[in-house]
RNA sequence: GCCGGGAUGGCGGAAUCGGUAGACGCGAUGGUCUCAAACACCAUUGUCUGCAAGGACAUGCCGGUUCGAGUCCGGCUCCCGGUACCA
């Protein structure tokens, strides 16, 4: 545009077309990155080399679930840092693999369908349409030819091919592996159970190979069900009768489906399982082995919940049977079936002897064979209650003691006592055996259990202290009261007790884990279906070439009439048997959210393949993850379930790695900042117009804070137009009491970010007012990667500045409202060169440790006092313009080209070499204190010695005066640090 | 309840090994430029006290170790994540 100061056009004119005209010259985001981002694309820039000598290194972000409200700006914090490190990675000559995919089957999108009609499959294709976009706008580096959805059939195949496999496998424990059902039937032809070392089902049988061969094939069909990795057994559900639906946790509230209110009860119903405890130990084990932070493998050891104790049967004492009369509790009759005894699990065998009653679960199997005819009715109310709370209400209720007393009584082996059984619903069914031998001296929920019901309180260690005010859990001291362990040490104890109960056949030393078999079987709709059909009862895979077994059609997403899981609604959906032509039913359960995410960075690998989940070539080249980015809220989920199943495989030989996962970073959750506007109470009727009023005009009136869309607050100050466009209803004939500057001032409250409090911040209006390089920069400066905090648009003026900052040091504004470039070739001085090479040393310390907050302001210092210099030389500038790179690809790309190198060639680059000698400094400033305050610095040569150092901070005028004629007590002097007078 | 994490100016945060608390940025205040505004630039900005030099206080709370503690130890408070069917 030209521009002329012409004597027809007024000077108010000329100013608004200057006006313009400057714009149009200073940096256009829009346009370069759109530009850049349509390169990219079209150059395929980010696709990993296939012919190549670099070193891999696999990045990878956990990918999301497409939801309805779009991309927020929680999102891309992770994978802006996981993008940084990709293109960090290439500059510094690495082969990167940086994919993006969709965990695409999932909940939301079934229960929009259940209110819509709409199939889960469509709404989730426009999900994902609209999160590509989205994350295409932020300028990622992700080789989008890779992209994986687990919903789509050619993926799920090969999550249903993982599960026919665990089913096809057993846990050896003699290998430590897991091993193809095939070696187990091997075992048993040959010697039965005696060698078969294997985890299974409690109630497997033991049987000679004679008897196992002379089994009929159903028979022996449903003894292997219980080695199987993955196998069906009874779990508890939400079940809602009202709904006639199993909910999750999440659609429980208070006790009531979220969704109607409806109660809901504890249910056992038959589900699909996965042998995780087989793995255990070794999950447990490999946690040493990876790059993740101490508090998620501790949060997984926690999980895993290895404890090393015992576990003691105690006999059931028959009604007729007297304690004492020629009852002799190692009898083997008195332990012939598994109804004759509790058997409990214990941490603490060497209190044994302080047990004065035995506490089951509610749902424990022996619970009606125990109780009395005149304890029924109690019982069987206090059952029923139970029923009605969820495990977490009954664990996290500690306060009140409930239990009831069944009316019956067992023997404790040891001592020969009668302990009376009672039932209380803090033990829970699923842990350990579901009994608990209690020990009120030694523990507090014990102890509240016996004080309530006025259970006697037994010492057993002499230095159990005040057992009358609280348990006392010590392990000091000798056994009183004890019997056969009376004046030991707890060293002494338990070994000796553990060979008194392994003698006698009433006990064993057992390791025992908290954590229990995974349920992998969900009564919905929108999830993979389980490749299995039922024959006489008995389940069977499908046969691998109907690999994949696709989502039927269904009228509604609802459970059938009589209680079956949606998919009993698709019609003709039946198993086609091999050759007589029969035909069978399918599982009708879906797998849950996490099958497909446990094994997906294979996928990416090698995405397309047909005969396999990704082919061996590709697996050995790529191995495992080398860095991967997500929540801490999938630390015992999501991260738990990928290791077993990576175990899994690397056992059956498909995968190199015993991990899948060798570095993990979580980035911290971004939660919503809602504003608010305050309506004085008793206005805003259908006859007061609303008063609205300004936060600090509050005062003494009485107001509810109304929650406002945080995309017409700015730096907290309202734009009162847009919110009356916006908010009619609340706004019609409103009277607005303002700041006495005229502004309205809205409060603010850190919440989680969601539709309904109109704190969603979404990325695109960011990137389209600022650019997405000034979104990334800023997600970044927002503070360390790992810590949680709210979002908060409040500085990224700041970003913004700096990015133009940048630009200008390439060019300058003319009057005319062109730019010229002012890039120079001039010699560069130390001071230039010290800026310079501070800034790569920060930059790469600070990527290297994952620290991308502090290299941003390591990046405006280093522009900050470019400018002051008026550096405006290419050979600081191309180096800068690369270290940015990462952080702020689009205008870096723009700017590498203008420097004249091949344009779209800057991710292929190197990255700067950091050269210590510019930052040499001879002298350092060192602090003076005195008692530990500075008072003063005092500079002195680098190598000069501490005994001189000491020397003349005495002699310094502020010293001496702080000495007021005393001598010192003493002198530290830290050499590079710090000089410490003591007075 | 249990497990894990966190708390530093008006705000986001920095201080990497126990060594100058508050880098960098926002906001605010004053100024330059402008008819005006925006942009840009310059200066000030933890609190209290003092004319000033300076001094006192200060990293959620209470106590300890140390020449020296935001950092280490003991005891609390509050907030966030997970708690087995949200992903």
């Amino acid at each position: 545009m030209r521009l002329e100061s012409d004597h027809r056009t007024g000077r108010k004119e000329y100013r608004r077309l200057l006006r313009r005209a400057k714009i149009m010259a200073d940096y256009n985001h829009r346009e370069t990155e759109k530009y850049w981002q349509q390169f990219w694309d079209d150059h395929d820039t980010y696709k990993p080399e296939t012919q190549t000598d670099k070193p891999k290194y696999y990045v990878l972000d956990m990918f999301p679930y497409p939801s309805g409200a779009g991309l927020h700006v929680g999102h891309p914090l992770g994978y802006i840092a996981s993008d940084i490190v990709a293109r960090y990675k290439r500059l510094k000559g690495y082969n990167v693999l940086h994919p993006m995919g969709f965990d695409s089957f999932g909940l939301p999108a079934e229960q929009y369908a259940i209110q819509t009609g709409q199939h889960p499959a469509i709404t989730t294709e426009q999900n994902r349409e609209r999160y590509i976009e989205q994350l295409k706008n932020i300028g990622f580096s992700f080789d989008w030819t890779r992209e994986v959805r687990t919903s789509d059939p050619n993926y799920y195949k090969w999550t249903q091919w993982i599960f026919m496999e665990l089913f096809r496998s057993w846990y050896n424990k003699d290998t430590d592996r897991a091993e193809p059902i095939e070696t187990l039937l091997d075992k048993f032809a040959r010697n039965g159970t005696t060698d078969a070392n294997a985890v299974c089902d409690e109630d497997a049988p033991t049987f000679t190979a004679a008897e196992w061969n002379a089994m009929s094939a159903r028979e022996s069909y449903e003894i292997t069900l219980k080695y199987r990795l993955t196998y069906l057994a009874d779990a508890v559900v939400n079940w809602c009768p009202a709904l006639g639906t199993v909910l999750a946790n999440d659609e429980v509230k208070d006790g009531v489906s979220e969704r109607g209110g409806y109660p809901v009860e504890q249910k056992l119903m038959r589900q699909w399982m996965m042998r995780i405890t087989a793995y255990a130990d070794r999950l447990l084990t490999g946690l040493d082995t990876i790059d993740w932070t101490e508090s998620l493998k501790e949060q997984q050891r926690n999980w895993i919940g290895k404890s090393v104790g015992a576990s003691v049967k105690f006999p059931i004492l028959e009604k007729e049977q007297e304690v004492g009369k020629g009852y002799n509790p190692s009898s083997p009759s008195s332990l012939s079936s598994p109804s004759s005894f509790i058997e409990v699990f214990t941490t603490r065998v060497d209190t044994i002897y302080g047990v004065t009653f035995m506490v089951l679960a509610p749902e424990h199997e022996l619970v009606s064979q125990l109780t009395t005819p005149e304890q029924r009715e109690a019982v069987e109310a206090y059952v029923s209650a139970a029923k009605m709370r969820s495990e977490r209400d009954r664990m996290a209720d500690t306060k009140a003691v409930s239990g009831v007393f069944t009316g019956s009584y067992c023997i404790n082996p040891l001592n020969n006592e009668k302990v009376p059984i009672y039932l209380a619903d803090y033990v829970l069914a699923g842990y350990g055996t579901g009994a608990v031998m209690a020990v009120p001296s030694g523990d507090q929920r014990d102890w509240n259990f016996a004080t309530h019901f006025g259970l006697p309180i037994i010492p057993i260690l002499d230095a159990q202290k005040d057992i009358d005010q609280q348990a006392d859990n010590t392990k000091e001291g000798r056994y009183i009261n004890s019997g056969i362990i009376d004046g030991m040490t707890y060293q002494q104890a338990t070994p000796a007790l553990i060979d008194w109960l392994e003698g006698g056949g009433l006990g064993r030393g057992k390791i025992n884990y908290r954590m229990r078999d995974a349920v992998f079987s969900r009564q919905r709709y929108w999830g993979e279906p389980v490749p299995v059909y039922f024959k006489d009862g008995l389940p069977y895979l499908i046969d691998e070439s109907d690999l994949p077994l696709e989502l039927p059609a269904i009228d509604k997403y609802l459970p059938t009439e009589t209680g079956e899981p949606p998919l009993g609604r698709a019609e003709d959906w039946k198993y086609k048997g091999q050759s007589d032509g029969s035909r069978y039913e399918y599982e009708l359960s879906t797998m849950p959210g996490w099958a497909g995410s446990s094994w997906y960075w294979y996928r990416y690998m090698d995405p397309n393949n047909d005969a396999a989940f990704a082919s061996k070539d590709a697996i050995n080249y790529w191995q495992n993850v080398d860095l991967y980015i997500g929540g801490t809220e999938h630390a015992t989920g999501h991260l738990l379930y990928s290791r077993f199943w990576n175990k899994f495989m690397k056992d059956r030989g498909y995968v190199p790695q015993e991990e899948p996962f060798k570095k993990l970073i979580n980035q911290g959750m971004i939660q919503g900042r809602s504003n608010f506007v305050y309506r004085v109470k008793g206005t805003g009727t259908e006859s007061i117009a609303p008063v609205l009023v300004s936060l600090n005009q509050i005062n003494e009136r009485e107001v509810t804070p109304l929650h406002v869309d945080v995309n017409i607050v700015e730096n907290d100050v309202l734009d009162i137009e847009a919110f009356k466009v916006s908010r009619p209803d609340l706004t019609e004939n409103a009277e607005f009491i303002v700041e006495s500057d005229g502004r309205y001032v809205v409060g603010t409250e850190v919440e989680k970010m969601s539709k309904s409090k109109f704190n969603v911040v979404n990325p695109d209006m960011i990137v389209e007012k600022y650019g997405a390089d000034v979104l990334r920069l800023y997600e970044m400066f927002l503070g360390p990667l790992e810590q949680a905090k709210p979002w908060n648009t409040n500085g990224i003026d700041g970003v913004y500045r700096f990015i133009r900052k940048f630009w200008r040091l390439f060019y300058k504004d003319n009057v005319d409202g062109t730019s010229t470039w002012i890039v120079t070739d001039d010699e560069l001085t130390p001071a230039e060169l010290k800026i310079l090479h501070k800034t790569i040393q920060k930059a790469e310390s600070d990527i290297e440790a994952y620290s991308f907050n502090t290299s941003v302001s390591s990046f405006m210092i280093c522009v900050n006092e470019l400018a002051t210099l008026n550096c405006h030389k290419r050979a600081i500038l191309q180096d800068l313009v690369l270290i940015l790179s990462p952080y702020a690809p689009h205008i870096t790309e723009e700017l590498w080209a203008a420097l004249g190198n091949e344009a779209g060639s800057i991710s292929k680059a190197q990255f700067p070499t950091f050269n210590p000698a510019y930052l040499v400094e001879d002298a350092f400033e060192y602090p003076i204190q005195i008692n530990g305050k500075v008072r003063t610095t005092i500079s002195f040569a680098i190598d000069r010695a501490p005994t001189e150092i000491e020397r003349e901070v005495l002699a310094d005028e502020i010293v001496q005066k702080w000495l007021d004629g005393k001598s010192p007590k003493k002198v530290v002097v830290v050499p590079k640090r710090i000089v410490n007078v003591v007075i």
